[in-house]
DNA sequence: TCTGACTGTGAACGCAATGTGAACGACGGC
DNA sequence: GCCGTCGTTCACATTGCGTTCACAGTCAGA
C-alpha cells in the first residue's frame, strides 16, 4: 500500500492542488514526505514501475521525484523506466548524495534536475517550482479551489464543473475573495474594504447586486455556495462547524 | 581588463574547447574560477553587461555563469539583460546564498538552473554539464508557436497559417512575449517592464495601440488570439482550462 | 397576523476603461 | 535635405460595467 501526501485540507492553501507528484521509494524519507506536505505538494510514493504503472492517477502523473542515495540502482533502473519513450515522465527529479555525483551519466536524458542530500527545503521546493515552470508544464498554475468551483490567479478565469464563468473585474475579485476564506462570514462593510478597497466608501447595497450576479451566473445549481446570513453578511460554502444543515430546500 | 580562464590545453577533453563562458561578477570569486579552471572550462569575467556586449567572442558566448550572492542587484539585472528578447544567452546558471532562494522570482524566465553557495566542486561541474546536455539538444526553442502562430525567433519572422506576418520589431517583441506565455494575463505595467525594458518610463496606453496594431496584422480570422480582461490587461490565447468558449457572441 | 427590518430583483444612469484614427517627432537610408 | 518607417502620444468614440435606486419579496418578533 502506498502512501499518500495531503492533496488538500480544509481552508488550506488551495494554490497547491493538482496532479499528485511520483515518489520513490516507498516509504520515502522522512525528510522528503514532511518538505512535500509542508508546500503543500501532492504526491504518492510507489515501491516500483510496476506500482507507478498500476497506480497511476487519471490524469497522469505531474512530475516524479526520485531518491537514489539509499537504492542507487533501484532509483536508476525506475527512472530508466520512467523515461522510456512511451512514458515520457517529465519533470523528473532526482535526489542523490554528493558522493554520487561522479557516477551520474550526466550526459543522459535520465532526469531533468538533481538536488543534493541531504535536503534543504527551500532548495527542494525551489527546484520543483522551478523545474513546473521550465518543462512548461505549466508552471503549476495558481488556483483558488472550492468543490466544483476553480479560479485560475493566472489567466482571471473562473470555472464551475468545468464549464468557464464570464466574470467581469469585480465580481471575480468578490468571489476570489469569499472562495479563497470559505464557511467565513463577512459582513457588508469588510468585503467592501477588503475587496473594494479601503478607502471605498460607497453604498453597501452594491454588495448584494454584486452577489446577486454572482448566483445568476454560477447557474441555480451552485448558487448555493453563497449563503446569505441575515442581519450579518455573506459566507461562501459551509460553514466552519461543519454542520450540515441538512440542505434547507430553499 | 577581464580576466581569462583557461581556453583549452594540448589534449585536454574535446568537450570543452569551445567558447568561453560569461562570468559575473569580475574578478569572480576565487573558488568559482579556481573551480571551473580545474573542470577546464573556457570562461571569462564581465563587470556589466556593456563588458558582456563589447567582450562578446565572435560566435557568441556559450553560456553565462552569474554569482548572484555578494552584489543581488547588479547580478539579476544583468541576467534580465543576458535574457532579453535580443540576445537570449543560455544556457545561464545562477549562484545564489540559501537565503536569497525565497526571493527568486523561480516562474520567471531569468535562468536555467541555479547553484546554492558556498559552492561544491562536483556539484557546479555536474550542473554545468548537465546544462550544456539540456540546453544543447533540443530543449531550446527556436520557434515559438501557437495555434496557427509561429514566430521564429532566430530570423525575426513570423507567420500566421503560414502567410507570412510583417511586424515591426516592437510588435514583434510584444507578440513573442504574449505567445511565449499563453493564457496568462498581464497587466500594461508588467508588458512595459517585460518587453520596453524594467527602466522604460512612458504612457501605458502605449501597449494598447499596439496591441491594436498586432491584432489588425493578425487578421480579423486570429485577432481574437489576443483578449482583453478588460481592468486588468492582455491575454494570449485561450485559457489554461482550455475550454472552447466559441466565441460567446458577446 | 401585522409590522418593520432586511434582502432579492430589475432597470437605469454615468463614469471609466478600451478601441480607434490621426498626428507628431525621432531616426535612418537614399 | 527629403522621404519612409516606426514608436509614441493625443483626442475622440464606444462600450462595458460598477453603482444606485425603487420596488417586491422574505423573515423574525410581538
Amino acid at each position: 500500500m502506498s502512501r499518500y501526501g495531503r492533496a488538500d485540507w480544509a481552508g488550506g492553501d488551495p494554490a497547491h492542488t493538482m496532479d499528485p507528484l511520483l515518489v520513490y521509494p516507498n516509504p520515502p524519507p522522512p525528510e522528503l514526505a514532511q518538505c512535500l506536505d509542508l508546500d503543500g505538494w501532492a504526491w504518492k510514493s510507489v515501491a516500483d514501475l510496476d506500482a507507478a504503472m498500476s497506480e497511476e492517477p487519471g490524469e497522469g502523473w505531474s512530475g516524479a521525484i526520485v531518491v537514489a542515495d539509499t537504492d542507487p540502482e533501484g532509483a536508476f533502473a525506475l527512472c530508466r523506466r520512467l523515461r522510456k519513450v512511451e512514458m515520457p515522465l517529465q519533470p523528473l527529479l532526482l535526489l542523490v548524495s554528493g558522493g554520487q555525483l561522479p557516477d551520474l551519466e550526466l550526459r543522459d536524458d535520465l532526469f531533468d534536475d538533481f538536488c543534493l542530500t541531504p535536503i534543504k527545503p527551500a532548495e527542494l521546493q525551489a527546484r520543483i517550482e522551478h523545474l513546473f515552470y521550465r518543462t512548461g508544464r505549466g508552471t503549476r498554475p495558481e488556483l483558488v479551489e472550492y468543490g466544483p468551483l476553480a479560479l485560475n490567479l493566472e489567466t482571471y478565469q473562473a470555472a464551475v464543473d468545468g464549464e468557464p464563468l464570464d466574470l467581469t473585474y469585480m465580481e471575480y475579485e468578490l468571489l476570489k475573495f469569499l472562495a479563497a476564506h470559505p464557511g467565513k462570514v463577512f459582513t457588508r462593510e469588510t468585503l467592501l474594504s477588503r475587496v473594494w478597497g479601503y478607502d471605498y466608501y460607497g453604498g453597501a447595497r452594491t454588495v448584494d447586486v454584486h452577489i446577486r450576479r454572482l448566483r445568476a451566473k454560477l447557474g441555480e445549481e451552485h448558487a448555493g455556495l453563497i449563503h446569505t446570513v441575515r442581519s450579518v453578511g455573506y459566507r461562501f460554502g459551509q460553514s466552519r462547524w461543519g454542520v450540515q444543515t441538512p440542505e434547507p430546500a430553499r
